[in-house]
RNA sequence: GCUGGUGUGGCGGAAUGGCAGACGCACAGGACUUAAAAUCCUGAGAGGGCAACUUCGUGUGGGUUCAAGUCCCACCACCAGCACCA
């Protein structure tokens, strides 16, 4: 088989054709939307993309045999790191390397055999695209979602921008993998907290495996409490403010002995003049911002405060006062960035009060001589309260609850959800990326522009580096920046940062629908018609990311009514790695990456989709080797002679048997993307017919398309020479149930559990018929003698158990 | 530390509570060949036995069940996510 003339036969024909255009209001057939992450257009294609792609493309080509309408699309993520590197170390125009890189990727998929609709094929970097990325982002801004505020960002010394929390994970900076540092600065967010909610109940809705959902949950970090109001008292007993704490363990109230908070709190300059030691605070929190967030994690142990003298709070509930500190174990960003500490149920508390000699008090039974008893531990045993006033002796169930209502009734306390997650850090001080829609005015604000200005095109500039201040390179397009306030007519300057590169990938799984519509973001009608993504493939590295973003912008546009559904995917199943023979990640940049267009020069693409996914399950890493790619290939060498082997009209029932097993089985196993066990059942077939030495016409018909999703060239090549036709113009065989049931099944025969022997019983007797016939048999007759039956276990078409004594 | 997941031959990996190790690789023996490659056939979890056969076997230890890789409890290891989140 010359598999390279083959396979270009069939590229070409199916993109010159378009056999694979999905249809709107298709008339007959019902939707199925299956969709790959898009492209980050940065070079070749990786074997992590053949892990992705392929399942998908199997998928596809399954649901249109099955009668569905099917839309399978791609596209280029193109905004953001790879172009822009480009740009700076080779001057080449992002825009060129874009649409090269575009090309390449859309020639090496056609190589791969993926059965995408390419006239939808967007790209986000393209001015009909990022209009509607920047109209979305007009909209979150006109309805409150989006605010300029100046706060401490994580910020990327290397890269010299603003990262969002998920750009930052680990501490490191997600583009270059340096440390990421704390800094104040002017930065724009969305109001992703405000849907925390509604994100944790995309999770429960959508079908994933449970680490990815719970990975989610995670990050949302959605937490109940109680908020209770301190007062701060100076050092004459005048009370000079209020301090709002967070706790989930109002339990522990009567056990505080101290609060700590963060040291970069806006209250301390207040609270300024009532504090003795402001130089040693000063110091304090000088230091703290020095200390890259990295320092300040890989320091747990070692706990550091500053006492703040002259203040005390006094504690609601027992009139308790209090000694204040500021520790940098606090986070700012997290709740009111205060704490009440107690250092008997809280481990850091208790460390941070041995280190400064704090008293304990201790609330809740358990030992606490070297350790706090801390939730984890006094909440399962549902422990009792000690040293609690008229709380002592309840509960911590019934305390919980009867303590917060306290606080409630005397006014000082609310019931509180916090979230880890924070509102998204949405600007980046780079080139590459989409401007945002907005005028600075000095006398109006951020004003926005008119929807009818958009898309607001990325000016043209020769220096892709910000500069020295951290200002974003489009700060230099003078003629770009200084503009007049839409709002009062004056001159003013355009926002000069530019949207992350998550922003185009918010929302790309609508621009499908309808790619080219100039006057929404897409048709309502036709966003309707296609609905959720039904089956989402791609990388697991994306969960607590773009999935994340994806679901607050379909919430969202759902809730401006822009789209029709909030779900934006029924279903997301995450891509196992490709791992190198070091067992590391296989990327592109790895040492020991093998190229996916070196296996299909050489093996071609069929037997490449096929190996790789033979190695092991869709969500499971593989090991990538080339051992075991001679069965593969000598797989596709045996279908190949089947032609060869057409013998007969009839059917046999032995044969009937399984095709309809194989049927079934396919069937079931594209739909649940476990192409491995489809293999397998597709060289159980093939070696029957082997065996047997000849295949029935429509035998191979139907085997033909069921391998097809996994083998499209050669299986249409085949198609073609021996029917004539087009197998893409075939639809999925039926089989009938009772093809399934062989007409006699071995069964395995216990007694006592164990296995005495194997017999062949007709398969549609009854279980009375099939304990003659085992009793009949001389072995088990021989177990059975001089004992008496107990109990007869019968599992049709599997087991007899015969219990005796 | 918390959360979730996974532990099966030499290897990749199969098994709706019902015959563990499907399928494939590597391996061994054989056929074809001058020879090799390719191809085809056969074998094989481990231990014992010439053999029929037999004992042990799905990370470890318990349990439920006629029956457990699968369910329950405890533990160990690995992977992933989060990590001073109050």
């Amino acid at each position: 088989m010359d598999f390279k003339q083959i396979e270009k036969k069939w590229q070409d024909k199916w993109f010159n054709e378009k056999l694979f255009k999905a249809v709107d209001f298709h008339p007959t057939k019902p939707k199925y939307y299956v969709l790959y992450e898009f492209y980050n257009i940065s070079g070749n294609l990786h074997m992590g993309h053949l892990k992705g792609t392929v399942p998908a493309d199997a998928l596809a080509r399954y649901k249109r045999f099955k009668g569905y309408n099917v839309l399978f699309p791609i596209g280029g993520d193109a905004f953001g790191l790879p172009a822009e590197n480009a740009a700076i170390k080779t001057g080449i125009n992002p825009h060129d390397f874009v649409a090269n890189g575009l090309k390449t990727v859309i020639a090496q998929s056609q190589k791969i055999g993926l059965s995408f609709d390419w006239d939808r094929t967007i790209c986000t970097s393209d001015p009909e695209y990022y209009k509607w990325t920047q109209w979305i982002f007009l909209q979150l801004f006109n309805h409150g979602k989006a605010y300029k505020e100046t706060a401490k960002v994580n910020f990327c010394p290397k890269c010299q921008t603003v990262l969002s929390n998920e750009d930052s994970q680990g501490g490191k900076c997600d583009r270059c993998g340096s440390d990421v540092v704390q800094e104040e600065r002017q930065s724009w967010f969305l109001k992703m907290r405000e849907y925390g909610d509604k994100l944790l109940q995309n999770v429960d809705r959508i079908q994933m495996a449970e680490n990815l959902k719970e990975a989610q949950r995670n990050w949302i970090g959605r937490s109940e409490g109680t908020e209770i109001t301190f007062d701060i008292f100076d050092e004459k007993g005048n009370k000079v403010e209020k301090l709002d704490i967070y706790t989930t363990c109002v339990e522990t109230v009567y056990g505080i002995t101290f609060v700590a908070l963060a040291p970069e709190l806006k209250l301390l300059d207040k609270l300024k003049n009532s504090i003795k030691n402001w130089t040693e605070v000063e110091k304090y929190r000088k230091m703290t911002a020095l200390r890259s967030e990295f320092d300040r994690m890989s320091d747990q142990k070692n706990k550091t405060g500053c006492k703040l003298e002259g203040l005390y709070v006094i504690n609601p509930a027992n009139g308790r006062k209090v000694d204040m500190y500021i520790a940098d174990f606090v986070l700012a960003g997290y709740a009111t960035g205060a704490v009440m500490a107690v250092p008997s149920h809280d481990q850091r508390d208790y460390e941070f009060a041995q280190k400064f000699n704090i008293p304990f008090i201790q609330v809740i039974e358990g030992d606490t001589s070297s350790q706090a008893v801390e939730k984890g531990e006094y909440l399962p045993k549902n422990s009792k309260l000690i040293n609690s006033a008229e709380f002592s002796g309840m509960t911590v169930k019934d305390a919980k609850v009867k303590i917060a209502q306290k606080l409630i009734d005397m006014g000082v306390a609310r019931k509180k959800v916090n979230y880890k997650m924070t509102d998204w850090a949405f600007n980046r001080q780079r080139y590459w990326g989409e401007p945002f829609p907005i005028v600075i005015c000095p006398h109006c604000g951020e004003v926005a522009i008119s929807e009818k200005d958009l898309p607001l095109l990325l000016p043209e500039v020769k220096d892709y580096m910000p500069n020295k201040n951290g200002d974003s390179p489009l700060s230099k397009a003078k003629d770009w920046v200084n503009c007049k306030c839409p709002k009062c007519g004056r001159d003013a300057k355009r926002e000069t940062d530019t949207m992350p590169n998550w922003a185009g990938s918010s929302w790309y799984w609508l621009r499908y629908v309808d790619p080219h519509n100039s006057e929404k973001l897409a048709d309502f009608e036709k966003l309707k018609y296609w609905g959720s993504v039904d089956c989402y493939t791609g990388g697991t590295e994306h969960i607590t990311r773009h999935v994340l973003y994806a679901f607050f912008w379909q919430n969202f546009l759902y809730e401006i009514g822009a789209v029709p559904t909030r779900d934006p995917f029924v279903r997301k199943m995450g891509s196992g790695l490709v791992l190198d023979d070091e067992g590391k990640k296989m990327s592109k940049s790895s040492k020991n990456g093998v190229s996916p267009l070196e296996v299909i020069d050489k093996y071609g693409a069929d037997v490449t989709r096929m190996h790789l996914h033979f190695l092991g399950g869709y969500e499971d890493n593989t090991p990538w080797t080339y051992d075991g790619i001679k069965g593969i290939t000598s797989f596709v060498d045996k279908v190949w002679s089947l032609q060869d082997m057409i013998k007969g009209e009839k059917i046999s029932d032995e044969h009937r048997f399984e095709l309809a097993s194989l049927n079934k089985k396919a069937g079931e196993n594209y739909e649940n993307l476990k192409l491995n066990t489809a293999i397998s059942a597709m060289m159980i077939f093939v070696k029957k017919i082997k065996e047997d030495g000849f295949i029935t016409k429509e035998e191979l018909r139907q085997f033909l398309i069921f391998l097809n999703p996994l083998a499209p060239h050669m299986t249409s090549e085949m198609f073609e020479r021996v029917f004539g036709e087009q197998i893409t113009d075939q639809s999925w065989p039926d089989y009938n149930e009772k093809d399934l049931v062989k007409n006699e099944v071995e069964i395995a025969v216990q007694v006592n559990s164990k296995i005495v022997t194997r017999i062949v019983i007709p398969s549609d007797a009854d279980n009375q018929k099939v304990l003659e016939i085992v009793k009949a048999n001389d072995k088990i007759q021989l177990a059975l003698k001089d004992k008496t039956i107990v109990k007869e276990i019968v599992v049709p078409g599997r087991i007899v158990n015969i219990i005796v004594k």
